[in-house]
RNA sequence: GGGCCGUUAGCUCAGUCGGUAGAGCAGUUCGCUUUUAACGAAUUGGUCCUGCGUUCGAGUCGCAGACGGCCCA
């Protein structure tokens, strides 16, 4: 937006106010120090009563933004949040020099400010700073939302943030427990030996995961790049590199719609453990879980999609061709009948459904029928071979692989598997892979020779897990859109 | 990509059958020394998302577009 003649009556008055600031020097000061936040101060008397605190005559600075002010003639209260809460402070003309209070009387909401003083309680028992000095150190220019309601409208809501942090407690705290979260799972991984490392974001080949990418140009190079769509081809050079426990939490982008389930760029995690297998990674996830729900929530017990989950409790596990199954109320036996399958996916509404392979028709009827139904943690094991190109073949049965899938509250939240670290049957699913982008498939993997030769120089036994990090936030937030997790979710600009 | 819904004061929202644009909060002025969504009185403030059309007259009806939300693919 320009600047234009016709400035809005509110930014006129308050940018009067700046400018009386200006004239006496006290405009954006930058040397009052705080020593007290908020809830500290509230913690700290919490049992306190009105006259032990009035025999300690606690001196504290604090500082922070005006959220409500209470005016009287000669004595006013005005509360102000700073990072960890609100505070009240009690401002008397008595108590400042001469005309200050009639200049405090002029500041708004909104503006932030430096109050030194005396912690009391007030006749209804709130802690109080009773101020002997104040100071503007902010003046805002800009009205605040409204006070009681907060910023309502979605769209302002993603576009300024911080409007919304100011103002909507709830978001804030969802900011905070993705924050605690991702400290949970950094704790866990690094008490476990795991060391993380951060791999290319710019890859020249793309692998790793099946998704459009996004196109970038390196000028001196004169090459294009991809942003990398997952960093899963990096982290398993480094275990041929003898980091035998390592995770990497970081952002990967994805050159698809928007919706509430997907923003172009998200964060995962991913993680790989030598000598170790599928089925070991679902015990350690089962932990992971366990650590994140105690640590951040203090407690195991959290509600999916109304139902109370138990994450300190074994996940169900289930083959994903009994889940189906038992949806269909069939026998397993018939799902290896091309013919069923064909007339189930019709019903089904399934896509290109004469091109698609066994594997591929069962996966698909499997999100068709199943995915939303998995509210309880469950791992979903026994996927085809020919939906995962990096997956180990399973050793009994060579149409599958030794994968599984998490699903929690009806959503995917992980997906891992025993690692593929033959190198020429990772040659073959290349060349598949390959032939399947030529034949129209802009999400299938292209030939990483590099890779193989990595192989080539042997790939211990492993296991690896990739979680999301931004659907972890919002099941265990209870957050409906990804949005509501993302600090600054993608937006189309405006005009 | 398709369907439905939304966009009115800084914010939260009303606006009937098409007939001068409304409230609360915020702001301004006055009063008020323990209030707490402070209170009482008065008062300022509008690109009704944009464009085109219908009409004597459009916030309201029609068409197109922008942005957003939800659902579906």
């Amino acid at each position: 937006m320009t600047e234009n003649l016709s400035e809005n009556e509110l930014l006129q008055q308050r940018r009067s106010k700046l400018e009386e600031l200006r004239k006496q020097g006290k405009a954006y000061p930058n040397s009052f120090r705080r020593d007290s936040l908020s809830q500290d101060l509230k913690t700290l008397c919490f049992k306190m009563t009105k006259e032990e605190l009035e025999e300690k005559a606690i001196e504290v600075s604090v500082a922070g933004r005006i959220m409500l002010q209470r005016i009287m003639g000669k004595a006013s209260f005005i509360t102000l949040q700073d990072m960890k809460g609100q505070i009240q402070a009690y401002v008397r003309s008595n108590d400042l020099p001469e005309g200050e209070y009639d200049e405090f009387k002029t500041w708004d909401l909104g503006d932030i400010v430096g109050i030194k003083g005396t912690l009391f309680l007030t006749k209804t028992g709130e802690l109080t700073v009773n101020a002997s000095s104040i100071e503007m150190l902010t003046k805002s220019l800009k009205p605040l939302p409204e006070k009681h309601s907060g910023l309502v409208d979605t769209e302002q809501r993603y576009r300024k943030r911080y409007l919304d942090l100011i103002t909507n407690q709830d978001s804030l705290e969802v900011f905070q427990k993705r924050s605690q979260i991702i400290s949970s799972v950094r704790d866990f991984f690094i008490n476990h030996e795991y060391l993380e490392v951060e791999t290319p974001m710019m890859h020249s080949i793309l692998g790793g995961a099946s998704a459009k990418p996004f196109t970038t140009h390196h000028n001196a190079l004169d090459m294009d790049l991809y942003l990398r769509i997952a960093p899963e081809l990096y982290l398993k050079r480094l275990v041929v590199g003898g980091m035998e426990k390592v995770f990497e939490i970081n952002r990967n982008f994805r050159n698809e719609g928007l919706s509430t389930k997907h923003n172009p760029e998200f964060t995962m995690l991913e993680y790989y453990t030598a000598y170790a297998d599928f089925n070991d990674q679902m015990n350690f996830i089962e932990g992971l879980f366990k650590h994140i729900t105690e640590q951040v929530f203090g407690t195991s017990k959290l509600e999916q999609e109304g139902i109370e989950c138990d994450f300190s409790k074994p996940f169900t596990r289930i083959r994903l061709k009994d889940s189906v199954a038992q949806k269909l109320s069939v026998d397993i036996s018939v799902l290896d009948n091309r013919d069923f399958l064909m007339e189930i996916g019709e019903k089904y509404k399934i896509e290109n459904l004469a091109n698609l392979s066994d594997g591929k028709i069962l996966f698909e009827l499997f999100e068709e029928l199943v995915e939303d139904n998995l509210i309880n943690p469950t791992f979903i094991t026994g996927y085809p071979k020919d939906v995962s190109p990096l997956s180990r073949s399973s050793d009994d049965n060579d149409s599958e692989v030794d994968r599984f899938e998490l699903f929690i509250g009806g959503k995917e939240i992980a997906n891992g598997f025993s690692e593929l670290n033959d190198p020429e049957d990772q040659a073959e699913r290349f060349r598949d892979q390959v032939a399947q982008k030529s034949a129209g498939d802009e999400e299938a993997m292209e030939f990483d020779s590099d890779y193989v030769e990595a192989l080539e120089y042997g790939l211990p036994p492993c296991a690896g897990v990739g979680i999301g990090i931004d659907r972890l936030v919002m099941l265990l937030t209870g957050a409906k859109s990804i949005r509501d997790v993302l600090l600054f979710p993608q937006m189309k600009p405006k005009n």
